[in-house]
DNA sequence: GATACATGATTAAACGGTTCACTCAGCGAG
DNA sequence: CTCGCTGAGTGAACCGTTTAATCATGTATC
């Protein structure tokens, strides 16, 4: 069966495609009576426009293509819930690039979504420069950075205040009265993790707390790396009694790694984590955290990229929101 | 900037936009000198092809539309996980479409993704019958339904053996000793669902326990209805001494339910759930669960989907998952 | 009655690829 | 010498929209 046209439904109204198209569109004057020749037309045939021809003249496509490192991160995956409720909408579809944060993987993305033709793009990159996401820059199409930016990033980003979210985390241990206190933190090259490392130190020189290189473990955002990177630091001779975590991975891991070592939280290792967790509830113990409103996030990176499409012109500014601790029973 | 086209390309190596494309596609036999002038032009003008116009001609978008109910239900990210991997592989690209379980929102998209012409769809429908899909079957454009399927619905289905996975968990509280089993499932409209209340029954019935009405709950699919479900069934004057649970959102309501209510599981009440979680290894207590092999459901629906789009006329099967039971101490 | 102006709709040229039918040169066979 | 074939490449139609330019009609103006 042949796909109906525009053609077959300005034959049977008996118009022009000029016509059907400016009932479809609004985009022009068109008497009520022939709208509705139009329109019944539609109906009967059961028209549906077709969207590659249209973004063929418009050069626009009504996608916006999002790139995050780890759908199955429960941050993330509300990042997106968030974006994804702004876009329908207003009309718009998600195309989904899950980079597992392969660089690579976001390099071959990147070119999809330009080959694709979206009209903007919202990134939460794995990368650290231009290099990837400047193709993108280059055809002025509007990118929103999430969670994560970088050094000379000109776009507008949209995150938390890390560093005063993580100094939050931090003196909460300090007013505990933990005096000897490490961190688990991820890849130096995001943004975050570098801004989460430096809350940490703040909030440890005020409180004139030294700060040990060996208490300061770096490692990949998954599950196991935490489990690896909270048994290294348990398993050292001198260790902390309390451990900052800079990801809800991390957070995760690091409570497998005790119950593994037969270590107890809060009794052995006190636990602040960053990023709250509908789990984060019920788990033993209950893990303090540093909370950001990730759904507002989302929808607030969404808005941008819009405002962004619509008033092209328009300086799109960064927007950062704040963290909030929420206290439960790791310390 | 105006945008590159294959006719810059085709002057530049002077050769022909056919030529050009025949390099681009390898579709015709084209001398290596002739290859390498329009590649060496390719690479400098930096010419990268508009798909929109090729799915024009071609009919073909080399995208797959995908229907999930909740991304941010692990379940369904790590079904992403998987499908997205293999469609990378596959030069596919994903267009993400969460439904929040409700009907008009699931229509909406599918009317959304038969516009951008998708050429295919992997679909966790919330929809119970033809009316939505229909739509995309009419079209010839093959479907793959995930996780759940319904009466009638002649597309290939892939998902787990939901009566079995639940009559393992069921019998496995049997055989430790509880009597009193009830069971907290989700909208009976779910295939999924009624069969993990199937499985439940059967396993009841085999071991002549009765099956109370009152201990047989059902809620939509959400945590805070996990925890309203679990306060109520826990509030009845004679209260089970085991629940089965048909969800991982409603398994960890159920867990914060209890902690409202100041009883503690096992001792007061045992559960076994559906789905595994990571954080269901460290929860107060770590959750026995009945698991489903979640990723590599995913690969197969990707894998399916894109078998029908290559060997159109093959018949696809429907494949079918084992569950596994995973013990820890909530029973 | 001629001119100008609205009004509502039409025509045709893009948009950027793919692909079918065709050309052209070179070559071997009869 | 002609014919037919092969190999490499070209030309142009087409895919289904949007949109600028144009047109036909009716009405108001002088």
């Amino acid at each position: 069966m042949r796909r109906i046209t525009m053609a077959d439904v300005a034959e049977r109204a008996g118009v022009s495609k000029a016509t059907v198209s400016h009932v479809i569109n609004e985009t022009r004057f068109v008497e009520e009576a022939t709208k509705d020749r139009v329109r019944e037309a539609i109906r009967t045939l059961g028209y549906r426009p077709n969207v590659a021809a249209r973004s063929l003249t418009t050069q626009r496509t009504r996608i916006i293509g999002l790139i995050v490192s780890d759908v199955t991160n429960t941050f993330f995956a509300e990042l997106m819930r968030g974006i994804e409720d702004v876009l329908v909408d207003n009309g718009y579809s998600l195309m989904l690039c899950n980079t597992n944060e392969v660089l690579e993987r976001e390099e071959y993305y990147i070119d999809v979504l330009l080959r694709q033709g979206v009209d903007g793009i919202i990134a939460a990159a794995t990368s650290q420069d231009w290099d990837a996401l400047g193709e993108a820059a280059k055809l002025n199409i509007p990118i929103v950075m999430l969670d994560r930016t970088f050094e000379n990033a000109d776009s507008p980003y949209v995150g938390v205040n890390n560093h005063h979210g993580a100094y939050l985390g931090t003196r909460h241990l300090i007013e505990r009265g933990y005096r000897e206190i490490g961190i688990l933190s991820g890849f130096q090259r995001l943004s975050t993790m570098r801004e989460r490392l430096a809350g940490f130190e703040q909030a440890l020189a005020e409180a004139n707390l030294p700060l040990r290189q060996n208490w300061c473990i770096d490692s990949p955002l998954t599950i196991v790396d935490g489990v690896g990177a909270m048994q290294q630091l348990m398993s050292q001779a001198e260790r902390p009694r309390a451990v900052f975590i800079s990801n809800n991975l991390l957070s995760l891991g690091a409570l497998m790694g005790l119950r593994e070592m037969d270590l107890s939280c809060p009794a052995d290792v006190a636990i602040v984590g960053f990023d709250d967790h509908p789990w984060a509830q019920v788990s033993d113990p209950p893990l303090t955290v540093v909370r950001q409103p990730t759904y507002a996030i989302g929808e607030t990176a969404a808005h941008k990229v819009l405002k962004a499409l619509n008033d092209g012109d328009a300086e799109i500014a960064t927007a950062l929101f704040d963290c909030q601790l929420v206290m439960r029973q790791s310390c």
